[in-house]
DNA sequence: ATGACGATTTACT
DNA sequence: GTAAATCGTCATA
């Protein structure tokens, strides 16, 4: 049987848990009842106070970033170039500010509320997206998945409007599975080329999959 | 009070 | 490929 990830499965390190993600199932419960699920195919890792590409590089600690400090199993929304929510999962242990980037999702259950969550309000649902596309992207899934700041902190392990669910069925190969630099990383030193960035290959839901490889791409 | 800047997406040349 | 959209956040003053 399929079981919800528990605090302990959080409790690890980023990169340990953006590869174990892969191939679980995030699952959302909306106000109306309604479930969405979709699996997992790509996450990025953020490594902590040393890494400069996270917010809480240099132990950076404010209002915006506070939920990075609480236990593993929170969720950390934040809210970026005016217009785009993205989501994280806490890890680690309580108070290390260290999680992971959820960045693209294959849709498997409730497409038709994901598609009108990513249309815009009043709009009909978009017939131009198409379904490996409906979670495509950070900013995409938390807009498909209807995640902003209200939910930020949300505890992950015991609230009813988010989980993760580990299916009973084969976990994903090491095969199947790529990592690389993570995107959208500026100028940050020898944080830019870490290859904090894993992926299901074959997936179409992952984001920038039809570039080229970025160069420090490989298997994991 | 101000200004520079995004862990992005989409549209357009 | 390049650029625009769009605004909360944070460091500086």
């Amino acid at each position: 049987m399929p079981r919800r990830a528990t605090r302990r499965f959080f409790s690890r390190d980023p990169e340990s848990l953006a590869r174990a993600l892969l191939g679980t199932i995030l699952v959302r419960t909306l106000d109306s009842g309604e479930i969405l699920r979709a699996t997992i195919v790509e996450t990025e890792a953020y490594l902590g106070p040393q890494d400069r590409a996270s917010h809480a590089y240099n132990g950076r600690r404010t209002p915006r970033n506070e939920s990075m400090y609480a236990r593993p199993g929170t969720l950390y929304v934040y809210f970026t170039y005016g217009m785009h929510h993205c989501a994280n999962i806490v890890c680690g242990r309580p108070d290390e500010p260290v999680a992971v980037l959820l960045r693209g999702l294959e849709p498997i259950q409730g497409l038709d509320t994901m598609r009108a969550n990513r249309s815009r309000p009043g709009a009909a649902p978009s017939t131009s997206i198409r379904d490996h596309e409906l979670c495509r992207g950070p900013g995409n899934l938390c807009k498909a998945f209807a995640l902003d700041r209200t939910h930020d902190g949300l505890d992950m392990v015991g609230s009813p409007a988010l989980s993760v669910e580990i299916p009973s069925s084969v976990p994903i190969d090491d095969r199947r599975v790529s990592r690389g630099p993570r995107i959208g990383i500026g100028n940050a030193g020898e944080w830019t080329a870490t290859p904090a960035r894993f992926w299901v290959r074959e997936s179409r839901s992952v984001s920038r999959s039809r570039r080229e490889p970025t160069g420090g791409e490989r298997s994991v």
